[in-house]
DNA sequence: TTGAAAGCGCTACCAC
DNA sequence: GTGGTAGCGCTTTCAA
């Protein structure tokens, strides 16, 4: 079992020791060179040297070693949110990253869709990261302190709730559906609809606009009247059916994509819009435009990414500060012609 | 600088080593129990020991020290597409995704943004995964050989190219264009125009999309007008305005986003659809069928997720079999009312 | 049935 | 200026 020091396996992965023994320094040197280290000189010639060498090797510094040997790493875990992203929460995710690359973060999605039970969380707390945000709701306090034992410096939600432990960046979109039940209420609609999609992933966000709507209109002579809708034709049609034994004046659809599905619906049964029944949506898509009548809708404010890239990096750096409750969901209704 | 070796920092992470001491054992027997190794029999009451003492901790095995023991990790690293990302191919991410999941691998998205340069490829390595799946063009050869150097076993790109070295999932758009072109023809249109989205990051789309038009209609005598748009409605209301001017009788609209885009404008501005002016979309939306005219699309197909994984799996099991270059992508027309 | 020890690739502290 | 070396947390071979 002898093996040439100077003939290293054909197909093996260049180390630093191959990029030494090449450039005739010690591994110690490749280190100094590569890193720019600042404390120690190396000559000219060397330094030359060495990076030919890790050239011609094609040499990549290993990160897992790097981290081991560090204690720590730059790596911000991301899991994939449990509901199905929009085009709003996707941006929202690309400016996220985009800006805590500028801080030097490597930002890493891991793809576990939720609840998150101990399970996720011990999944992320084996890859060390130095922060995790978690979208939506589903991390208990469990799950904060599973991280926060394995060295993770800050936990950050995105959500409707405050987890015990994290920091929390509360999106709680009750003032959407609040925002549309006022708008209706002040447009002299008191029998209102509240589309709830029947996809049990979007409950995160529906039953707290529901929520909005109910608290709105509490101790008004309003009526709130839950809708139940597949993402679908058929289910639209069937609803529209039985349009005129609601009594509604009015329907917050849930967003626009669901306001569209039910205003052809209503249109095709033949009801008026705004004239019989107000629609509005909400995430304020360009498709609202479009439409005719033009789509009311509520326009959602997610917070800059550079923003909470700077509170991250700030909750890294004094992980023993205490967690912020930050609420960072604007909404506004955009009236146009559907109300 | 002595330290009792009974009194761990208090907020430092506990290791293996850490479960031993609490369990009287060695950090081997702990190895043994938590990884419920085969070949070694361990007593019942040690492993109660050493399991109550994991849990006691909250000890969480470290994946990176233990990847670089074993010298290999199942990591499948996925860089963000550089293309914003549409509901079809969120869909289709998710779902390879999972499918990777039941093969137990990990599934890393990781958030650069392309073009792909060799400064990406050395990134990527730096992580050490053990497959890597490239979303769309911008990976050269360069980039997979970084990649295989640093021990990648498999390289896969989605796209419309074959890349030297690696696996290719063709998705030549070109037949999206090709088959709404051939429809339009079959119903009797002649001067097709082919909306070219602005936005450069659809070019990879886009372009492609075009020259399946262009192959179709070669050699006939149908003309083939490019038509540059903003995800807008003023630009789609200045195209619609100089319509009677360019003189066509049917729309390849890109896909059904950018086809509602131009109908609503065409409509606004009096042009019949599909009477005057054929539309025919692109990506089969929900939206499309809600439309009046129902707009015609090109239904996509992507690949299962699951075959995807199996491919990814038989590459990296066997890393020296040629590349494999299957093409994935099917389109068919899904004639309605628009065209 | 359990333990001692080597070593994965890397960096940082000293000594030369 | 440069090199030797310890050790990050883990698994696994060998010995007891």
């Amino acid at each position: 079992m002898v093996q040439l020091p100077e003939t290293p396996t054909q197909h093996s992965v260049p180390t630093s020791t191959d990029v030494a023994r090449l450039a005739g320094v010690s591994r110690a040197t490749v280190s100094y060179v590569l890193n720019d280290a600042g404390t120690v000189r190396i000559s000219e010639p060397t330094r030359r040297r060495v990076r030919a060498a890790a050239e011609e090797l094609g040499y990549v510094p290993h990160a897992a070693a790097r981290s081991l040997r560090a204690g720590h790493s730059r790596t911000v875990l991301m899991p994939a949110p449990s509901f199905p992203a929009g085009p709003l929460y996707s941006r929202f995710i690309d400016d996220l990253q985009r800006a805590l690359g500028r801080l030097d973060y490597t930002v890493v999605q891991h793809g576990t869709a939720g609840p998150y039970g101990e399970r996720a969380a011990r999944a992320w707390a084996e890859l060390r990261p130095v922060a995790v945000l978690v979208p939506g709701p589903g991390l208990g306090p469990q799950g904060v302190r599973i991280l926060k034992r394995s060295g993770v410096r800050a936990v950050v939600t995105f959500g409707p709730e405050v987890v015990e432990g994290a920091h929390a960046l509360l999106m709680d979109h009750a003032c959407v559906g609040h925002c549309a039940a006022r708008h209706l209420y002040d447009r002299g609609r008191r029998a209102i609809g509240v589309v709830l999609p029947e996809d049990p992933a979007l409950e995160v966000f529906s039953l707290p606009r529901l929520d909005g709507v109910r608290r709105a209109l509490h101790g008004t002579d309003a009526t709130v009247t839950e809708l139940p809708l597949a993402h679908d034709e058929g289910a639209a049609a069937r609803l529209a059916a039985r349009w005129d034994l609601l009594g509604l004046d009015a329907v917050f659809a849930y967003n626009d994509e669901y306001a569209m599905l039910l205003s052809r619906a209503l249109k095709d049964t033949g009801v008026g819009i705004p004239r019989h029944t107000a629609v509005i949506g909400a995430d304020d898509l360009m498709l609202g435009r479009l439409l005719r009548p033009r789509l009311s809708t509520v326009h959602i404010e997610l917070p800059a990414g550079r923003d909470l890239a700077t509170l991250v990096d700030r909750a890294v750096r004094d992980p023993r500060a205490a967690p912020e409750r930050r609420t960072v969901l604007g909404a506004r209704v955009v009236p146009r012609e559907s109300t």
